[in-house]
DNA sequence: GGGATATAAATCCACTCGGTTATACAACCG
DNA sequence: CGGTTGTATAACCGAGTGGATTTATATCCC
């Protein structure tokens, strides 16, 4: 994956309004005003964020009469759970670690 | 994990040259000098690089004489990782939608 | 056609970001 | 002590972001 795309989808993520229209969306499709309503925020604001979703690759849009219903792709986030799981040896070694420590402590005592 | 916690890790993990950063710390503990070699790029935008991170809780730092040391730390990465795997479900889907329509395409043939 | 609804676009503002240079601080070395 | 090395801080700059408000566009319904 190009690192401009890994790029944009972490800095689409790195925003609580926007992670809150990802979740709604695991339950499908929505329209612009339904995504807005639970916000305090104006309609504009809330296109904005749905913008950088969709320039992501998050999100994707269809056409119902004047409405834009907004689903979600997984594509992106996928891509970015693969680039975090290179990290997940490094974890469970630490725990290893911390767990022999837990071990030796216990020992000890 | 706190809202602003994972804001603070995908805002810190949107940016390659911290991404390439954490990807030497892999490799173990490395000193800001060591970090910032492979960039072209002032010590000082490295140092900053690193208060992201650091703040973030990706990274902590020693003391080594004049030395900072900087190692990894897994657990908000982690926590990232948790909150993706909440999606995994639906690449899946997507996934599977796409070998049942390959495989209509094949017998198509 | 005309009003209502759903969304986008344009504009403005305050703020953040990623970089720079210059400077300061802290610890080692001779 | 003085110089050098490693790092942090400050001040600054240009670009981008996240909001608000206002205005435009498009589609439905009567």
């Amino acid at each position: 994956m190009a690192v401009d795309q890994l790029d944009a989808t972490f800095a689409a993520l790195a925003d609580p309004t926007r992670r809150a229209i990802l979740k709604r969306l695991k339950s499908g499709e929505a329209t612009v005003m339904e995504l807005a309503a639970p916000f305090e925020m104006s309609q504009p604001a809330i296109s904005k964020h749905l913008k950088v979703l969709e320039r992501a690759g998050l999100i994707s849009r269809g056409r119902d009469a004047q409405r834009r219903p907004c689903r979600l792709e997984p594509g992106p986030l996928k891509a970015a759970t693969d680039w975090l799981e290179n990290y997940r040896r490094y974890w469970e070694e630490q725990y290893q670690r911390l767990d022999a420590l837990l071990d030796v402590l216990k020992e000890e005592t």
